[in-house]
DNA sequence: TCTGGGGTCCTAGGACCC
DNA sequence: TCTGGGGTCCTAGGACCC
């Protein structure tokens, strides 16, 4: 059997733990740039704040309502979000837990002997509860597809399920099929869910577990969705990965904090990323051979349908793949160059590394030239004292000090658990 | 008159996830 | 006025080879 836990509105109980007067208050927590809503308390949930919604537009009802809202805090929620896989890791065995994303993580569950799956799953969810504070809730079921069903279920009804759901029998697994209707299937997004239920009659999960391999292979994307509708049906499609570790593309990309116009702001945040990409290259003791840069422009005129403007892109293949910064941020600054169009406003950059090897100037450094040898040297002195310090007490001129292009961040909770100033006092 | 076909590698782009 | 930031996998189709 496999379950998947996954943490109950996780930003908002990770700011909750260290601020306890707001449990049963509404809660939310904003993207980068205090844009968008991405994480809701239950009462929020309740006043109708919409979920990944711009924050100016919900503004009127949490004004109203007094919802607390927080900036999002990463070194907090990444904290807590080991303290949670730790905690499975320690009741299951590193090798039946594979972290699938910051709050949710699939685990491998033995078969042998008689099982009472439901009291297993709330020994599971209180353990981690009691543990880090987090309240969790899990879904257990034959594969991971119908096990994200049950998950889902158990969160739509916490007081009824306590919220763990076991799909261990065909009768419930056929009900539960018959309950969810198709977008809300994990791998069944907006364009797959309008073409199903507009152009083919499939409503439910179980309409859609009804159709047959060769239609999948023509209408819901070959593969893919021929190993999903498998996984409706109970046959294991999607094994228990590895832990992704191992990056096959890094990406830094942000939103700047106001437009901006000049050429050398856009440069000066590029190179920001360029370097905020490398570290996470060297992290992994990764390479890349490719670096793509885009910016994209702010729309014109805005329609009533948030999009993106027209994203400019371009790359530049390297000769010799590389992880050191000097050496990524030139292609990247004449990427930028050549993007550039002086009439134009830009409201986002970014900056991609792909093409990722292994890092082999690491252990091939006997025979290196001793001016390689230097570079390497260099960038790791650099990743040791921005890991000390944090915050990028050392970077390259090219990233600027003026950062007119910084985004914003105006309600962020102190990172009680990573900052030795900033921890909580009890008075 | 009649002009192959199969294999591989690469890239762009589309779909999805949290 | 103000709409996030990462990632993954897969396919189609072009280029190239013999």
């Amino acid at each position: 059997m496999k379950a998947i836990i996954d943490c109950n509105s996780f930003y908002c109980s990770c700011e909750r733990l260290f601020r306890p007067e707001l449990d049963d208050k509404p809660v939310v927590v904003l993207s980068n740039n205090d844009g968008c809503i991405i994480s809701r308390s239950d009462e929020a949930k309740s006043l109708g704040v919409p979920m990944a919604g711009p924050y100016f537009m919900a503004k009127p009802v949490i004004e109203k309502y007094g919802v607390t809202t927080f900036s999002s805090n990463y070194n907090l929620y990444g904290d807590l979000s080991w303290r949670v896989m730790e905690t499975l890791r320690i009741l299951l065995g590193k090798e039946k837990v594979e972290v699938y994303s910051v709050d949710e993580a699939f685990l491998e569950l033995e078969e042998k002997g008689e099982h009472d799956w439901r009291q297993l799953g709330l020994a599971i969810r209180e353990t981690v509860e009691l543990w880090t504070g987090i309240k969790v809730s899990i879904g257990i079921a034959p594969t991971k597809v119908l096990s994200k069903m049950a998950n889902h279920i158990a969160k739509k009804d916490k007081a009824g399920t306590q919220c763990v759901v076991v799909l261990d029998t065909s009768e419930k697994i056929t009900a539960a099929l018959q309950n969810t209707p198709v977008n809300e299937i994990w791998g069944i997004g907006a364009q797959y869910a309008q073409k199903l239920t507009e152009m083919y009659a499939v409503f439910t999960a179980y309409d859609l577990s009804l159709k047959p391999p060769q239609w999948a292979q023509k209408h819901l994307g070959g593969v893919v969705g021929i190993r999903l509708i498998k996984e409706l049906r109970g046959q294991e499609a999607k094994q228990m990965g590895q832990e992704l570790t191992v990056k096959k593309m890094i990406a830094s990309t942000r939103m700047f904090g106001s437009p901006v116009k000049k050429l050398d702001d856009i440069k000066e945040a590029v190179a920001t990323y360029t370097s905020k990409a490398a570290e996470k290259l060297r992290r992994q003791k990764s390479a890349a051979n490719t670096i793509s840069v885009f910016v994209v422009p702010k729309e014109q005129n805005h329609h009533t349908y948030f999009r993106h403007g027209p994203t400019l892109s371009g790359y530049t293949r390297l000769a010799i793949a590389t992880s050191a910064t000097h050496e990524l941020i030139k292609p990247a600054l004449a990427l930028v160059e050549r993007l550039y169009d002086k009439t134009k406003t830009y409201k986002k950059a970014g900056v991609m590394l792909s093409g990722l090897v292994p890092d082999t100037s690491i252990q091939a450094n006997l025979f290196e030239t001793e001016t390689h040898n230097n570079k390497r040297m260099l960038m790791e002195a650099l990743d040791n004292i921005n890991f000390a310090m944090r915050d990028d007490m050392v970077k390259f001129a090219a990233s600027g000090i003026t950062r007119n292009w910084k985004m914003r961040q105006e309600l962020r909770s102190p990172r009680y658990s990573t900052r030795w100033e900033e921890i909580f006092e009890v008075k």
